[in-house]
DNA sequence: TGACACATACCGACCGGTTGGTATGTTTAT
DNA sequence: ATAAACATACCAACCGGTCGGTATGTGTCA
């Protein structure tokens, strides 16, 4: 609520150091947050992992809520290689560049579910109704990454056509629908199996809509 | 943790009576942990929410872990009803059932995300890595959810076929699944509608798997 | 070059309030 | 009467956040 005693406790934007305090606080939320929920990881927590104190977190951050705002933020840039560096991506076809991704999706669905799930679905579920300003973050995060693969979904339907009611940008929200839901799935039977499944259906789908798939 | 004092913290297991503190924390915890969590709804707030005292709490329940299995459990008897009563129940064939629940679960997605959301969803996401009582009796839930909708689904199969690789059982839980993810989009855009589109998208996937859909 | 001014990065003891849980007393239905 | 159902009072641990302080740059002007 207060602007702080004497120095802004933000003033790190200019230089995200990579070895620095603000880094290493963000990766650990990451890792934590996704394991045990944002309500359930304590500052000091996050400071233990992190190899921090306690009066770094509170120099970088005004609040445990600006943490996971700027975790939020965070999470984009850590997502976004997974969309420029991957093979599929030279492909020509752009629904296969689609397919490419769902596969890769699959594919990163093993081990711990802590491991692979999504901070920011798992924040949101948390702090929709309790924090706008987290709220806000993790939309923003969740829409650009829709967005995204709405470019290379739109180009597919382009190409092959499509029936009413589909949109690219539609579809792309369907597919992350899919993942968030696969996460909760895998997190209630502890085991990714299951997750593997529903993004095979989800695949199957999007075969049968541009009229790729067979029977 | 400990075994308890004297008495069996959990005495009322015989007498689940209606107007009863036991009852009533079990909804209280179904409407507050839906809109803040688990970890961040006290045990006080429950009993005020409740409007019982911190001691009938304790009494019922041995802990709030031991009240998240409970609501848990509550939980699933509390959706029991929206498999038996409604009128697409009584539809000769099994797919317009099926079709029937999917159409009646896309027309809950309506008003605030904490009165439509899953409880048990929300509770697994935060607990699967730090309680395992909390994790299985949330997955108890989602499995006899996707059990009792296999039911139909299986009936579907035998009527009209399947290609390979779709089972019942796995149909149900990708349902469950979109469900799930669906959830957590209204929450981060706080607007149900792309609840309703995803689910408008499983839809025209079932009526393309069972070849009822066109183009 | 060097010294002064100032900003940033970080430390860790400390604070008031809240947490889950306990101990014990009182009411109520059988 | 008696046991279950509830209320009252309380506690130690932990919570997010604040505090005064230090160490290390970094720009500036003589």
């Amino acid at each position: 609520m207060k602007p702080s005693r004497t120095a802004p406790p933000a003033p790190s934007l200019a230089s995200p150091r990579p070895g620095g305090a603000r880094a290493k606080l963000l990766d650990a939320a990451h890792v934590t947050v996704r394991r045990k929920g944002f309500a359930a990881t304590s500052v000091d927590e996050l400071c233990a992992v992190a190899g921090v104190t306690k009066g770094a977190f509170f120099h970088h951050f005004a609040s445990k809520e600006a943490l996971g705002v700027a975790a939020a933020q965070g999470w984009t840039s850590r997502a976004a290689p997974m969309f420029a560096d991957p093979p599929y991506t030279k492909l020509a076809d752009p629904l296969d560049r689609y397919l490419g991704h769902i596969d890769l999706r699959a594919s990163m669905l093993e081990g711990e579910p802590q491991d692979f799930t999504c901070f920011v679905g798992t924040v949101v579920q948390e702090s929709f109704a309790t924090s706008e300003p987290l709220r806000a973050a993790c939309d923003a995060s969740i829409s650009a990454y829709c967005e995204a693969l709405a470019v290379d979904i739109q180009h597919a339907i382009d190409s092959y056509g499509m029936q009413q009611g589909v949109t690219a940008l539609g579809l792309a929200e369907h597919t992350q629908t899919v993942l968030q839901g696969a996460f909760i799935m895998a997190k209630a039977k502890g085991d990714p199996q299951i997750a593997r499944d529903s993004v095979a259906h989800l695949k199957r789908y999007v075969l049968m809509l541009f009229k790729r798939g067979e029977s």
